[in-house]
RNA sequence: GGACAGGUGGCCGAGUGGCCGAAGGCGCUGGUUUGCUAAACCGGUAUACGGGUAAAAACCCGUAUCGCGGGUUCGAAUCCCGCCCUGUCCGCCA
């Protein structure tokens, strides 16, 4: 959620960063509720407190009249009914005024509130302008020693590299007809070293935010509140994309949505609370599973382990002090890990800075990393694709607009409150990691390499066989 | 799932219709006293929104908030209804 206020003071600012991002939001109409919510609370407000007023001064003489009016008889039986209806006279004019500003209130601020929602974060001024994906500008890349994306496979390796749905049904890693069998379109099941595999990479890189960059591991829950999906702002907009488990259909509970990232559970945990700045920044991280129903999806990725329903991933997110510089800061420190991640496991990747209209609803700025998948892509002359990146990470900086809505505050050292500014990214999901990872380590007799940090995690192996 | 008991500030806890944004205590914090520390004493200590208000700070005024929503009332932490949540015991259970 955007800061009120700061609309108010600067529409434009808000004007220009949707149209960056290419949403359409109804400012006019924002502005003209914001107009019409202050007014009607002013003076909502100003008749309160003129109740307040009158209920303190005649209030304790209503009550004497009423105990009086118990035992009084005749005459003065009347005239204490009259005193009283004198009295409250001016009591029930007032509340009548009060309840049709209530009234009035009450179809002005939702609406105000559900189209403030929907006013997306302003990129950060050094996002470069664009409409979509194809104007993402590349950073910059990175391979290991022997191997160039720009040049084939084969004039590198010396065979044609296989798919990773051929390798993964050649070495027994996967099985997808039954996986479709029991849950239907882009499930799967991991087998024997697949399943090593998936659980080598998140147990890897989990220890290896704990272990070696001071992130605090978690668990959280994946199966959340509303308000977690709106707080975190992956609700309105996202709504078709989680899975929504009816609970209250059955007569009691809340309902539950699962979630499509560890990102809503981890900067869920203090939503609503008021931190001291010597609590920031936190640094958290999370292997859960994830939950995406990929509705608009169809006929996109069909085949294989990219695109899924279901799937694991390592999250890392910080929470720190509503700074810029620290901000960035960390955006850099968090894509180090992953960039270091990468490396050890010897694939080739690239940075690339996402465009304003490649940016969502809720960053200021996001940067995208994808992993060289030579089984992807175009098909060369000889039938075969030619390679590929596709994209395996996402490292946002998101300003204080995911705090706002969560209600995540911290104090300064002044004593002042403010929203804390939050960042996200990737730190491994798998199995979709596996492709780059089978792919690019596949050796000619048709065996996979085990990147060496994953070994300890796959009983030894050096390869999968 | 069944039966009870509860939900009040950062925490504990009092509060059965107006004097209650809320006693008392703890914690935190400023000060006084004091070789140092401890203790004692005095003071301060919620958040949001709107307005004064203009760029900000500070301050002032108002309104709201005692789990959430609705109702009764001139007036609700307090009474009524619905919901949510937590705890305990029983049942079930990885």
């Amino acid at each position: 959620m955007i800061d009120p206020k700061a609309f108010r003071e600067n529409p434009d600012r808000f004007r220009q960063g949707a149209a960056e991002k290419g949403a359409a939001i109804d400012f006019d109409r924002l502005l003209e509720l914001d107009e019409r919510r202050r007014s009607i609370l002013t003076e909502m407000e100003a008749k309160r407190a003129e109740q307040n007023r009158l209920s303190k001064e005649v209030g304790p003489k209503m009550g004497q009249i009423k105990g009086k009016l118990k035992t009084a008889q005749g005459a003065e039986k009347a005239a204490l009914e009259a005193e009283l209806a004198e009295l409250e006279r001016k009591p029930h004019a007032l509340k009548a005024h009060v309840a049709t500003m209530e009234q009035e209130l009450a179809t002005v601020e939702p609406a105000w509130r559900d189209l403030l929602m929907t006013v997306p974060q302003p990129p950060a001024g050094d996002v470069p302008k664009g409409r979509g994906a194809e104007d993402n500008k590349e950073l910059r890349r990175w391979s290991p020693s022997g191997f160039d994306p720009a040049k084939t496979f084969e004039s590198q390796r010396g065979f044609k590299p296989k798919t990773h749905l051929e390798l993964v049904r050649d070495l027994k890693l996967a099985d997808f007809e039954r996986g479709v069998k029991m849950a239907g379109t882009r499930h799967y099941v991991l087998t024997g070293m697949g399943m090593r595999l998936h659980q080598a990479v998140i147990r890897y890189a989990l220890d290896f935010m704990a272990d070696k960059r001071g992130f605090t591991p978690m668990s959280v829950p994946v199966i959340v509140r509303e308000e977690c999906m709106l707080g975190t702002g992956f609700f309105p907009f996202g709504r078709e994309q989680a899975y929504h488990i009816e609970e209250s259909k059955r007569g009691s509970g809340h309902d539950l949505y699962l979630t499509g990232t560890g990102e809503v559970g981890l900067m869920g945990l203090h939503a609503d609370e008021i931190l001291s700045e010597g609590d920031l920044p936190r640094k958290y991280c999370t292997a859960s599973t994830c939950f995406r129903r990929e509705a608009g999806a169809s006929g996109k990725d069909t085949a294989g382990l990219y695109r899924i329903h279901q799937f694991d991933k390592v999250e890392q997110v910080v929470v720190c002090k509503a700074d810029d510089a620290e901000s960035r800061g960390w955006h850099k420190h968090m894509m180090e890990s992953v960039e270091m991640i990468l490396q050890s496991l010897g694939l080739p990747y690239r940075l690339l800075q996402c465009c304003t209209g490649d940016l969502g609803m809720k960053n200021e700025d996001m940067i995208d990393i994808e992993c060289w998948m030579p089984g992807r892509g175009e098909n060369g002359a000889d039938g075969r694709p030619l390679g590929e990146w596709g994209e395996t990470h996402s490292a946002s900086r998101l300003n204080d607009y995911q705090c706002r809505r969560l209600n995540l505050r911290y104090r300064d050292a002044d004593g002042k409150i403010h929203f804390a500014w939050a960042l996200n990214n990737t730190v491994i999901a798998s199995p979709r990691v596996l492709i780059p990872l089978l792919e690019m380590h596949q050796q000619q007799d048709g065996s996979v390499a085990i990147p060496e940090p994953l070994r300890v995690h796959c009983g030894g192996a050096t390869h999968v066989r």
